[in-house]
Parts: structure tokens; sequence; C-alpha cells
DNA sequence: CATGAATGAGCATTCATTCAT
DNA sequence: GATGAATGAATGCTCATTCAT
């Protein structure tokens, strides 16, 4: 769809539906044959990404069983999308936090199946005892969206580029280990004690 | 000021220039005074709430020296601020995702001078020995960042509350120790094995 | 066409699109479909005059021979037009001396093919042999324009009236024969010698 | 006068009140101290150059006696005030073609004073029996000076470059003698007679 | 179904000018 | 006499949306 350029390229409130006509080759009020209203044209568009990209996510995961390789596999896919298509992930990222209730009616279903997959593999994890009982699931589902989108938020800005393998790689394991120093290892330098000056 | 009200109120896009000028008790024109642009005057607003909280982050950080304390901190204080000010908040984290070059020229020392103080602290961790050697640094400023905001997406929305002492532990702890069972401890009901069937 | 009512009636910078739109029974806003700016609503306005006058006089044009006539016919013709047209004239003669490069981009053709014709009838004249072969023809074709706009600058103000008829025969007579008494005639009086008293 | 300055450069419309007192080192509105309104610190700035130019003009002229010479000063005369302020009298010959009947009553008087002279110079080479006794003599001063502001029109707009002294000539020359060639000489190739081809 | 003309409400921005201090 | 803050009215331009044909 033309619209899903436009909006991509410019913002949802740059671009204007002069421009989406212009670019699908019919005349501008020839656009409220389809959809009602500009804000619902930007729901379409939306809608259809999650639909496409719910669709591909669940025959993948099909396939995929361990825990492990599911919340690896989620990470590396939301990157993916972040890196193939910028324009469209800022969009998203940017008008899904809208006030505007009507239009969160609408992809508000999607976007949360789009993360019920993320959230159903920390569950699992749970309750089979890998992870641990009392996690915060839908923070930790927080922290991995999270995580992702503000990392990649200068890439989405067109500068700088997007690693998505090595990233994947570092984001589970901080969420498997967190940051702290495996318990015999790391100390080689020294621990800090009390009573050390200030850090800074 | 009351340019932060409107725009925290309204959204940049929203927001009118004569809506701040009569606010303010003056004519529309007159804004213009002060500022060149009506983009110029949200730098202005957000570039004073990043220098302000700057200073107050900087002032309460010079009494706090375990890394742990000042990670604690320093999380607990971003999601003050989004409690106290969703609105100021949703605009910030909003308006930063702009390609916008000339306005983040103006409040991206800010907002780097902000997201340093925890990027430092896990260094000094990393430094200390108390975090793993390998740790990527930014990218784990990123997931608190990240996790924090997209925690508080629903609160900054309207519904819905955010409880900042218990998400900031949460968050330490996630951070610390990651989601894994402690080796010894959860595995009660049983793991997994490969051969089982998938999880949906 | 409204535009050329307005912009001769106020000028360019006096006239408002509100006004054009206006007294042309439609809303401010549409006269944007038409135009993309202000400024390329005066470029239509003085092309369509070029265009719609340079047919004309090509047209009448083809029926004059004689280097003279076509020269009386020309400076008639540019005399009629300022006559006939004032507010209009005087704004293509204003407009025409701006900086505006893209403006001059679009009329400055329309105007070199306008002012061609004389130069070129001046061109003729020097090839037959009937001018002077030394004769400055651009300057010759300034000395016509300007001297017949500077005459007629009284007028277009509003005040006083223009003669087509006799100032073209003046300014045809001066034309060809310059201000110079005929030799054996005019010094009825006397010719000053050097040594007179000064002029004034 | 900065004011002159200002005007010269972005020409009476663009140019601003706050862009002036800028530049003359003082507050916007202190500039009302000195005069009334906008439109009277430009009726300043041509009455100055006027009265400068007058007194100039007045002064050279006591030294030169005949009417060619005379002539021949103040066509070059005007051609370097163009060539030396091309900012300043773009902006006096725009402004001057104004309707503005209280700016014309200002400068009004100064302008014909300034026109005066070479308007005199015609008359006294009528009344020298120099000159054709039925010479329309102001249309002969508009040609001169319609005529060089005409020529000079490209280099006001910044594009080309202005010979004074050969222009000086030559105008001098076309009004002395037109463009007729002289009756012995010229007819080397041939001269047309009726019955000849149409000229294009 | 499609066209394209029209609408109307809005909005940022400019600027000459005034006036209390 | 100067300051600088304030005014107010205007203006070019945009755009989602409607509707007769």
């Amino acid at each position: 769809m033309v619209a899903e350029q436009v909006f991509s390229e410019m913002g949802y409130d740059s671009a204007t539906v002069a421009e989406v006509a212009r670019r699908a080759g019919v005349v501008e009020g020839n656009v409220y044959r389809y959809v009602k209203t500009k804000r619902e044209l930007l729901a379409h568009v939306i809608s259809e990404w999650y639909s496409r990209t719910n669709a591909e996510l669940e025959n993948e995961l099909r396939h995929i069983t361990s825990v492990r390789s599911r919340l690896r596999f989620l990470i590396a896919a939301h990157l993916r999308a972040l890196r193939d298509s910028p324009g469209l992930m800022r969009l998203i990222i940017r008008e899904l936090r809208t006030s505007d209730t009507e239009f969160r009616a609408i992809v508000g279903k999607l976007n949360q199946r789009y993360t019920w997959h993320l959230r159903h593999a920390i569950e699992c994890g749970v309750e089979s005892g890998e992870f641990g009982r009392d996690i915060p699931v839908r923070l930790v589902r927080d922290m991995i969206f999270g995580g992702i989108e503000h990392h990649a938020t200068r890439y989405l800005m067109g500068e700088g580029s997007l690693d998505v393998e090595s990233t994947a790689d570092q984001i589970l394991f901080l969420l498997l280990h967190g940051v702290q120093a495996p318990p015999g290892a790391g100390n080689a330098r020294r621990s800090r004690k009390p009573g050390d000056k200030p850090l800074t």
C-alpha cells in the first residue's frame, strides 16, 4: 500500500492525504471511498503490518520448541523488523503512544497479540522452572521490547547501523544472567568494600 | 512556563502558539519576542526540564556511593519523573524521536548528560568487578530506560498507575540476576527436555 | 482573471490572496489549487498578458512592412497598452524590476519576445541602410521603452492623460532625427558661441 | 544613515523597522522618536539623496557652459548614480512610482528639481537655436531618463555591468542625431523602395 | 465508481506601532 | 530621552474532508 510508504517516510502528521492519493494515482477525494478518515488510514497501515507479522511469527514459532530459542527468535525478529522497516517501525512506535482511544481500539488487539508471544515464552520459562518463579513477566517483556527499541532509536533516525544477531545475543544473555559477574570468576581486579571512596 | 503545560497536555503538533499565548495572558505575536519559532519553544521547554533534572540528579548522587544504590536511585528517579510529569515525559519521549536535527542539536547534549549517569554507574560496576567485564554497557542502559518507558506507556496514556518503588526493585533485580532460576532452587516442577510438545 | 484586477488595483504587495479569492467568489484556500504561491499567481497574470499581447502584436505586424511603420506601430502599441491597462502595466513595470530569479525565469522569456519586435525593427532599419550602421540597437530600444514608460509615469499614477497618437509621432520623430535643428533652417534667433554667459 | 542601507539592500516592503533599529544600535521603538512612520523614514532617505545630489549637480554645473556639455554631464551623472548606488537607485525608481500622495508631496519637489536641470539644458538648446524649436522638451527628458534607467535595469538587478562613459556618449549621439543614417553616407548597401518584400 | 473542485477552519509567523517605566 | 515589552491586525499557506457531477 502506498499509504504505508508515505506515512513511513514523512510520519503521520507530516504526511498528507493528498500525497497518498497522488502516489496511488488516484484523486484526492477518492481515498475517502476506502477509509473514513486519515486516522483510519493509519490504523489500516499499522494493522496490516501487525497481521502480516503476527502470521509470520506464528508460522515460524511452530518449529521452535525450547524457551530459550523462542526468546532468541522473538528478540531477533523484532530487531529485524526495526532494521528492515525503520520508517514503518518508527511510525508504529510513535503512534502507538497516542491517547487516541479509537485508534488503540483497532490496533491494540493486534499489538497485544504481537507482544503476547514474547510474554508467553517467558511464562513458559517460569512454568518449566527454567526461570525464577517470581519473575515479573510483563516487566521482563517491557525490558526486552523497550530495550530493543531504545537501542534502535539512533538507527531509526537514520544514524548508525543495527546489528541484529549480536544484539540479540547480548540481550538474551543479559536477560538470562543479568549483569552480575559470575560468582567465582570475574573479581580479578578486586571487589569494592564499604569505606571505599565514592565512585565519582 | 505555560508552554510546558500546553505542550504536555496536547502534544507538540496539537498545541498551538495561540494557546500558549492565551494562557500566558499575552498576545500571540508576543511569543515571538522570546523564541524564533514554535519548534524553538519546544526545545526551550525540554531543555529546561533536562537542566533542572540533571542538577537535581547530580546533587543527590553525591551522597550515594555504592553502584547498586546508584542504579536503584537512577531507576527510581526516572520512574518518578514519569509518574510525576507524565505529560511532559510523554512529550520528551515522543519528540526526542524526531529527525529534526536542529532540535536534537539543542537538547541532544542534555539528554546525553541525563543518561550518562546511568551508563557511568554501570561502568563503575564493571570496573569494580561487581558486574561481568564483558557487559554491553550501552545496551544495559537502553534496557533500563527502554524498559521503564515501555512499562510506563499505559500510565503515560492515562490508564492505570505506576508503582515507583516496587518497579524499581524489580528492574534492579532483573538487571542484576536476570530471569534464570537460582541454580539449586526453583526446578521444583520439572525442566523441559528436548522432545517435549511445542509450547503453543 | 480576477487576480489581474486585484494586483492591478492594489499592487502586488498590498494585494492579498484573500481578496482575490473573495472576488472570485471562492474560498481563500481554494486559490492554492491553481497556483502554488502568491508569487506564482502574479507570474500567471503577467505571463498571460504577455502571451496575449505578443500574439496580437505579431498578428498585426504581419501587415506592416516598412521599418518606419513598424516602429510607429510598436511605439503606439506600447503607449496604448499603458493607456488602456494602466494598473496592469504599472504592476508589470514594477515587478519586472525584482531580484526574484524564479519569477524572472517565468516571465523573462515572454518579456524578451515582447521587446524583441522593436529591437528587430531597428535592426532591419540598420540592415536596409535607413539607419546608421553603428546605431546601438539595444540602447535605442531602451530609450523608446524607457522613454514611453517614463513619460507615462504620471498617467499611471492616476494623474493627467496620455495621448497615444501625438506622443507616438513625437517619439518617432525624435528617434529618427534627434533634437538637433535641421541644418539650414532654425537658427533664426542665433547660435550660442563660446564665451557666452552661463545658462543659469 | 542606516535606513538607507537597509532599504537599499532589501527594498522598502521587505525592510523592517526592527532591522533598521538593530543596525543603528538602538531599540526598535526608538526609531519613532525621529520619524512618525516607516513611510516617512523612506521619504527621509530619498529626500536626503536628492538634496545631496542636487547640491553636487548644481555645484558642478556652474562650470559647464555649453548645452551639449551640460547634457553630456547630466546623462553621465545619472548613469554614475545608478552605477555607484544601485540599491538606492532601484529603491528610488521603484518607490517613486507609488500612488502614495503624501510621500510624493515630500520628495516630488526634490525629484522635479533633479530632473529640471536636464529639462532646462534642453530648453536652452532650443532657445539658442541648436535644437529644433518644436522639440517636445519633456518628452526628450523622459527619453533620456527613461532610456538610462531602462538600460540599467539588468545592472540594478545585479547582472552585468554598466559602462558610464560610452553609454553617455551613445545616448548623447542618439539624442542629437537620431538613428537615421547621415544623408550622403550610409546607403552603401541600398535603400529600400516601395514594393520590396516584407521585412520578416 | 471516480473526478476534481470547493470548503472552512486553522496556524505559524510578521511587523508597524504604542506606551508605561 | 531611551528601553523593551506588548499589541493587534494581518497574511500566506495547509489540509482533512465533502459533494455535485
